[in-house]
DNA sequence: ACCTGAACACCGTTCAAGT
DNA sequence: ACCTGAACACCGTTCAAGT
């Protein structure tokens, strides 16, 4: 019966899952596991490790961008985004932004996901593969080595920024504590709107 | 001699400047005041809302762009920056590119500056008048009101990524805890670049 | 090898009671 | 009005000792 890392990294993402990043603490964890704290050190070295390892299973979720330069169709395409040109075609551009898209659903779909990759990113950078492949296509689409990845990084705030902030919204929202009025409809729209503005001065254009 | 909120402030940003937001706590800071750490929930509603304050007075230090359309020199280069076009003309992409500048060298002067104004503005958006001057000058730069708004945000989610990353990796190698070979001399131009794609991004001319 | 028990050194916040 | 004393309900991490 005894306790497996697995077992440990599962009970973690539940915790996250439905009460969220404050909740994951290594003694509620134990408690779940119905175990003492101290246990948990035997199979993992801390807590920033297990959160770096989470962020990893959070963006394991991304899928990776079509081949060569196909013309297929990308799925995952979280609901309305709203924009014309949705369907993307190729690559260039469009495969970095449906890339952009797909880490935001992966981060989406997991309570305070942005904040727990922002976390492990700023202890370990450029370690997290998502990120690895923004910059990849970034110098598949004609950028130098250094410009790809001074954009990735770019892209990466942006995307990070932007959801961390969506969250932290929906958490205040659940919480209750609204200051009054708060529509916040176009949250894709706004992502969007970033995520080409970067795009757009990166060079990439829009239809080769 | 009554405790002031004055001085709560003060000694918190000391703290923050002296060993960073890690020690930043309401005891840490109840021990150095020479009090009990009751004492200061009679001066400030609670921890949050003394970060809020203290994200407020780093941006203090941003300076207000130039009116209308001068030509003037602008003040506080932070070192040298690097690219050609540094000295900045009136107004348009100009003054947002340097107003950029003015942020960053008013976070970076404050150990975990980036984090603790990402706190703050998480909590409450919208409310940092530096923040809400970038808006302003893309509105007045051409833009609508709605990608202004997005703009702005975008734009702040680069400026408090870029710099928190450059924070945190100071704050480990302060620690001695670097994986080796850490150069990172040109953190400068990285951040020029990502401020100039999102600002060529968003059609803000170089030189009108 | 794997876990318990117990400790160490902390947190943020509240609140009766004192002055 | 302003602060102390003391509590409540927590943290992350370590480590001898048990099995």
């Amino acid at each position: 019966m005894a306790l497996t890392r697995r077992q440990i990294e599962d009970a973690a993402m539940e915790i996250l899952r439905s009460y969220g990043l404050a909740d994951l603490s290594m003694r509620r964890l134990a408690r779940d596991l119905g175990v003492q704290p101290g246990a948990l050190y035997w199979h993992v070295k801390n807590k920033q490790e297990l959160l770096g390892v989470l962020a990893g299973q959070i963006l394991a979720a991304v899928p990776e961008p079509d081949g060569g330069r196909p013309d297929g169709l990308e799925d995952q395409a979280s609901g309305a985004v709203g924009t014309p040109e949705a369907g993307s075609s190729g690559d260039g551009r469009g495969s970095v932004r449906q890339l952009a898209l797909d880490i935001r659903s992966a981060l989406l779909s997991v309570r305070d996901g942005a904040d727990v990759v922002s976390l492990a990113q700023a202890m370990t950078p450029e370690t997290l593969p998502a990120i690895n492949t923004l910059r990849r296509l970034l110098e598949r689409g004609g950028l130098s080595a250094q410009h790809a990845a001074w954009g990735a990084r770019t892209l990466t705030h942006c995307i990070l920024g932007s959801v961390a902030e969506e969250q932290t919204h929906a958490d205040l929202a659940a919480a209750g504590l609204l200051p009054e009025g708060a529509e916040r409809n176009n949250d894709d729209e706004a992502f969007l709107f970033g995520v080409d503005a970067v795009l757009a001065g990166l060079g990439l254009a829009g239809r080769p």
